[in-house]
DNA sequence: CATACGTCCTGGCTGC
DNA sequence: TGCAGCCAGGACGTAT
């Protein structure tokens, strides 16, 4: 279950590795991965011969900028393994549309050399120059891609964007849009931070952790909850993700970055997954419930 | 428009 | 030991 923090994890990883090399081809072994263009032998016609310039991440979307060089295709520079070289501008270079990535529950980027065995569940696969494989692997097929053309905007072949609230960062997560958007909402707070329209990014893990930082119940009513709550709440969503960026993602699921590593969030984890186990702050069992058909994990005492 | 729920899917786990 | 059934959940389509 990647969220913001898995999926920026992934993004770092990919802009260290992936730029400079020109994409030489591919494989897709499950078609319905690719959502658009809908034939998959297209969105393979589509990424030959480009290069990836820079990686974007809205919300738990990753978009490769990718770019063409008009005639022939020239090497890219070298680049060392600890201080990649920036793509250099070119001329002779224009505009190759995007490439979009959505994880969703098991989906896994990993940059490795062509010839490692392939996974069980292997899904797609991009050849690079000089060996390098970019291989999309997902044991329970939700993962999707796309191939955006450069005449289009990504939101308007990845619809899922257009619906993204704001991202958790930026200036736009205010407490006051965050107290406007949950006025209307008649449902509890757990539900709604699920919700990818109130802020992109979270998932059923940084939901939980967000509301026990803030001391807020996730059975809590939107509509009940009062300004010092909702001002918790903000902060704790945009504490929670960063730790977890910094502990490079989540020890839960099967997540990996793009090297294959798991990330360090887990162990510290303040209530996700510890149905049970004492609260780290004052000791009482921790409890979960289903809301919304997702489990929800929390302290009794600590949040109300 | 807001909300609720089923659907997609595989593998790990539980309990008989 | 075998196996049916449940569970995990992000986003989307459809119904209310």
């Amino acid at each position: 279950m990647p969220e913001l923090p898995e999926v920026e994890t992934v993004r770092q990883g990919l802009e260290r590795v992936t730029l400079n090399y020109v994409i030489e081809g591919g494989e897709v072994l499950l078609p319905r991965t690719i959502s658009h263009p809908i034939s998959a032998i297209d969105f393979l016609v589509a990424l030959k011969g480009v290069t990836i310039i820079k990686w974007h991440r809205r919300g738990k979307y990753l978009l490769a900028e990718l770019t063409r060089e008009v005639g022939e295709s020239r090497r890219a520079v070298e680049p060392t393994n600890f201080h990649p070289i920036p793509p250099s501008p070119h001329p002779l270079t224009h505009p190759a549309g995007w490439l979009g990535v959505h994880l969703r529950m098991t989906g896994q980027l990993l940059w490795l050399n062509r010839n490692e065995p392939l996974q069980k569940h292997a899904r797609v696969r991009l050849f690079f120059a000089e060996g390098w494989e970019l291989r999309f692997v997902d044991q329970r097929t939700f993962g999707k891609m796309w191939w955006v053309p450069p005449s289009e905007q990504p939101e308007d072949i990845i619809t899922g964007l257009k619906k993204l609230g704001p991202e958790p960062f930026s200036p736009e997560f205010t407490i006051a849009s965050l107290t406007e958007k949950l006025k209307n909402r008649r449902t509890a707070i757990k539900t709604a931070l699920l919700d990818q329209e109130l802020v992109a990014g979270l998932g059923n893990i940084y939901a939980d952790e967000a509301l026990f930082l803030s001391g807020v119940s996730p059975t809590t009513l939107c509509t009940e909850l009062n300004k010092k709550q909702i001002e918790r709440l903000h902060d704790a969503i945009v504490q929670v993700l960063k730790t977890a960026i910094n502990a490079g993602g989540t020890t839960f699921s099967n997540f990996l970055n793009v090297q294959g590593v798991n990330g360090n969030y887990g162990g510290v984890a303040w209530v996700y997954h510890r149905t049970g186990e004492p609260c780290r702050v004052c000791s009482t069992p921790l409890q979960r419930l289903k809301l919304a058909g997702r489990s929800s994990h929390f302290c009794p005492q600590c949040q109300k």
